[in-house]
RNA sequence: GCCGCCUUCGUCUAGUGGUUAGGACAUAGCGUUCUCAACGCUAGAAGAUGGGUUCGAUUCCCAUAGGCGGUGCCA
């Protein structure tokens, strides 16, 4: 049997889209699933947008995501390079050879003729097809043109047949020949084009399976020509189905973000990224929702993949995020929250860490993603400043006097450092000082907190620690004098 | 226009020739409660349409519609 080799091949031309991510994912997920290799193919074969930056971005991005390579460029491997840029060569060497074997030809045609015939099938309901007019020219008249310098692309010879194939999610897929026209091979620049290379590098680079976005579907026809035009086994083909907009459309920014990294930076979590971009157009067939990379690799069957688009449902995402929020070891937590915390400028190199962490302990729970970090804590750092009539807006001033000056007591004296006893001991102040509830807690809550919403009185304590909590303390009871 | 692919709650999806069509997110209500969350419970919410086949179809077949993708000397 042969290993299992599958790749994701981007194209550096733009910030690494959440769909590559995808792709990659179901290539890696398909291809550790079976023991077998995950490449990485870099197609910059657009000289004019392919840029460095983004392959670096690339590469950046999968590693933040954990999903390894095997082999790649910067990683070796034994059917290098993994560049088109660095293959050009071998597509020359590919062109040569189909022209000197009669299957592929020389085409002279100018955009403006091409154009023409183009506008008059759409006239007469066909498809746009290439006429083959320069099929038929001579041997000696294509030289004699490319002799005379005039500009030409390379066009495949394309067989009068249907073409069908079983893709391993569609099932069968059949396109009719007349649909099919010899289409062009190499630009007229003498630079490769996306299909051909394509071909050209699965094959050598020995890839089993291409798994790849449905938006390709329509050029796999094209490629199986292309194989059997170069003698060559097929690949298995599966394409998934599309990440989709709120509208149905092709996943794009124009619904919000769709760079990989402005999910790292607003706070998402690559496993919480993972765990839900599986989850779009695959599921276990369990009603468990939640799965780690290894435990993707053993449920993940290819043939389970659904066909239809799956909307990127942020709200969903986010869920995914807070479980894995929760999840975190509090070092990490602490870690992973600390650039945004100061960034806000709540917190410098100089800052208790395990302050923060008393306060992350807090509000963990409703963490969604670590950009709400700040939001979350910034009254823990820093006493807003805040309306006294708000210590007072549930009891009276006499009450609420009553209350922070019980506490401020037990600040000075001994009281449990443990959440738990802590709400228990608070618990039973109401009663002692024949209160309701809210009377104790509202104003002791605002006192710490310095707004409505907070966490409990005790959680803000455990958080504040003992000299900050008689601090705001005291300030809400000479707020409350005036 | 032409070609291809697709179609179960708002969203992600499960499942089945006879089911109260299941789960999750989201939404709403209730509970808990010192507020906000969190949490718990409850509710509403779905098989595009039309034809067949069948005792029976969401499930099988056909057609239509709709959506999306492709239609490049982009990838």
């Amino acid at each position: 049997m042969a290993i299992v080799r599958t790749r994701v091949a981007p194209s550096p031309t733009g910030h690494m889209h959440i769909g590559t991510v995808r792709t990659g994912l179901f290539n890696y997920l398909f291809a550790k699933a079976h023991h077998g290799a995950f490449l990485l193919r870099i197609e910059d074969t657009d000289p004019v947008r392919s840029k460095p930056e983004y392959e670096a971005e690339i590469l950046k991005g999968f590693k933040w995501l954990g999903l390894e390579f095997d082999e790649g460029p910067n990683l070796g491997g034994n059917y290098g390079p993994y560049r088109q840029s660095e293959r050009l060569d071998l597509y020359r060497e590919k062109t040569s050879w189909l022209l000197d074997n009669g299957l592929a030809y020389q085409c002279f045609c100018t955009e403006a003729e091409l154009e023409k015939v183009k506008e008059k099938s759409a006239q007469q309901g066909l498809p746009p097809r290439y006429s083959g007019k320069c099929r038929t020219r001579s041997r000696d008249e294509r030289l004699r043109l490319q002799n005379e310098g005039q500009p030409f692309t390379v066009r495949l010879i394309v067989p009068r047949e249907d073409i069908t194939f079983t893709d391993l999610i569609h099932g069968a897929v059949t396109t009719k020949a007349e649909v099919l026209d010899d289409f062009v091979i190499v630009r007229s620049d003498d630079t490769p084009l996306y299909n051909f290379t394509a071909v050209i590098d699965d094959h050598a680079m020995a890839i089993t399976h291409v798994i790849r976005g449905e938006d390709h579907l329509s050029n796999t026809p094209k490629q199986i020509i292309l194989y059997r035009a170069l003698g060559w086994e097929l690949p298995v083909f599966a394409h998934l189905p599309l990440l989709l907009n709120p509208d149905k459309s092709k996943m794009s920014k124009r619904f919000g973000d769709v760079e990989l990294l402005r999910f790292r930076d607003e706070g998402y979590l690559s496993q919480a990224l993972i765990n839900f971009l599986a989850f779009l157009g695959w599921n276990p067939k369990t009603d468990r929702e939640f799965f780690t990379l290894p435990e993707l690799i053993s449920a993940f069957h290819i043939e389970q993949v659904n066909k239809a688009g799956a909307i990127f449902n942020r709200a969903k995402l986010d869920y995914f995020n807070q479980h894995y929020v929760r999840a975190l070891p509090l070092d990490r937590l602490i870690e992973l929250s600390w650039p945004y915390l100061e960034n806000a400028g709540l917190v410098a190199e100089s800052t208790d860490r395990s302050m923060v962490g008393r306060v992350l302990t807090v509000v963990r729970d409703r963490i969604r993603t670590l950009s709400e970090v700040p939001s979350l804590t910034d009254f823990f750092f820093l006493l807003p400043a805040y309306d006294p009539a708000l210590l007072t807006e549930k009891g009276s001033k006499a009450t609420a006097k009553q209350s922070l000056e019980i506490l401020l007591t037990f600040t000075e004296k001994e009281y449990p450092r443990d959440l738990t006893s802590l709400t228990d001991l608070l618990k039973l102040q109401p009663a002692a000082l024949g209160i309701s509830n809210g009377e104790f807690f509202w104003p002791t809550r605002v006192a710490l907190a310095g707004k409505a919403q907070s966490p409990s009185t005790a959680e803000m304590m455990m958080a504040l620690g003992n000299t900050e909590t008689q601090t705001r303390l005291r300030v809400a009871l000479s707020r409350l004098e005036t």
